[in-house]
DNA sequence: AAATCGGGGCA
DNA sequence: TGCCCAGATTT
């Protein structure tokens, strides 16, 4: 067993001078705060995602006091389309507490990384050891999977006590002295060689001591239990207009899109019937008698999500007079672009049958 | 320990 | 479709 870590660990580093051209703008950056902004844009983001994201947050906000100074609306516009919108939130959270608490120096410990908003074990890893060097190993899915493969390790990596066998062993991996390049080394190697799907065993200078590679494991590990159910939802949008202004709310319930915006929405069991969802409960409860005239009434969209398959319709009304819609806001039409929209809206509102452009 | 939180690429 | 992606937080 020690000598398939020496191994392990000789061969990473070996591949990694001589084989490893994987580039990215962040790769090598030293800046804890540019490290940080790219590790959360990262969460369960591919990299080429992730990338034009990145760009744009470092030329927006240069540095921690910047992105700290910002407005969120703004900060939100900008994550649009990224996804797990909670990570914007937490991040402009962590950087208002680095220029409060730290003076807008990032804190270079492991602990104070780690209690930053946003920041669970791997991500402190990361920033700990790619700005500080400090010897903290990463174990992201890249690290899971070559580790689990390597080794022939079957427990589940979404099990607790998975987590803490796969931490345990690559800790004990990690070259104390040379944890940055180690770990951005292995993080490579998961991405590039020892792949999810069609790993490129043939061509491994690892093959030799994988256990996974000898006994026909390879598709098998690693090994993950839970499977998620997955729910239907529909959303009927009410694109409720007066004049050149749209009424809008942003969404703050305990629910997707937080911090997001959206039309009126009337979210109903099945697949409604637009004549049936403008003459239903839901709709005279939100209009009341207002008189209004249908322009236009979309197709259905289809978004799927981690575990909620979401199927939206549109219908734009205009109103023949404004009325007060709880929870709803009256707002100008020509400020949504400074706004942040779930990804189905804007590929609505993109679309022929659009409000906009 | 389990459930949730987005969006996109790929087989 | 199902799986995965430089995971974290809440329940």
């Amino acid at each position: 067993m020690r000598a398939a870590r020496l191994f392990f660990t000789e061969k990473l580093l070996d591949w990694n001078l001589e084989m490893n051209n994987r580039s990215m703008p962040w790769k090598g950056e030293k800046d804890p705060y540019r490290i940080w902004l790219s590790e959360i844009i990262l969460q369960q983001t591919r990299v080429e995602q992730g990338w034009p994201y990145y760009e744009r947050f470092i030329a927006n906000y240069p540095t921690v006091s910047d992105l700290a100074a910002a407005n969120e609306e703004e900060v939100f516009r900008l994550w649009q389309g990224l996804g797990y919108y909670a990570r914007c939130k937490n991040m402009l959270a962590a950087a208002r507490e680095i220029q409060q608490t730290y003076h807008g120096q990032f804190p270079n410990t492991h602990d104070q990384i780690k209690a930053l908003k946003g920041i669970g074990p791997y991500t402190a890893a990361a920033i700990a050891s790619f700005a500080f060097n400090l010897p903290h190993a990463v174990l992201d899915g890249n690290v899971f999977r070559v580790l689990s493969r390597f080794f022939g390790i079957d427990t589940p990596i979404d099990s607790t006590a998975g987590k803490k066998e796969f931490a345990e062993l690559a800790q004990e991996l990690l070259p104390k002295d040379n944890a940055a390049t180690y770990n951005q080394a292995l993080m490579d190697f998961g991405a590039v060689v020892c792949k999810p799907q069609r790993p490129e065993c043939s061509s491994c200078p690892l093959q030799k001591k994988c256990v996974a590679y000898h006994q026909q494991l390879i598709s098998l590990l690693p090994v993950k239990t839970k499977k998620l159910q997955i729910k239907k939802r529909y959303f009927n949008y009410i694109i409720a207009s007066w004049k050149d202004k749209v009424y809008i709310r942003k969404r703050t319930a305990d629910d997707i899109w937080q911090n997001l915006h959206e039309f009126v929405l009337i979210e109903s069991k099945e697949a409604a019937d637009s004549t049936q969802l403008l003459s239903g409960t839901d709709f005279k409860e939100l209009f009341g008698t207002t008189v209004y005239e249908i322009t236009r009434i979309s197709k259905q969209f289809k978004q799927q999500l981690t575990h909620q398959t979401i199927h939206s319709q549109f219908i734009n009304i205009e109103l023949a007079q404004p009325t007060d819609i709880p929870g709803y806001q009256l707002t100008p039409t020509d400020t949504l672009d400074n706004l942040a929209f779930p990804k189905t809206i804007t590929t609505f509102l993109q679309s022929k049958t659009g409000l906009l452009l």
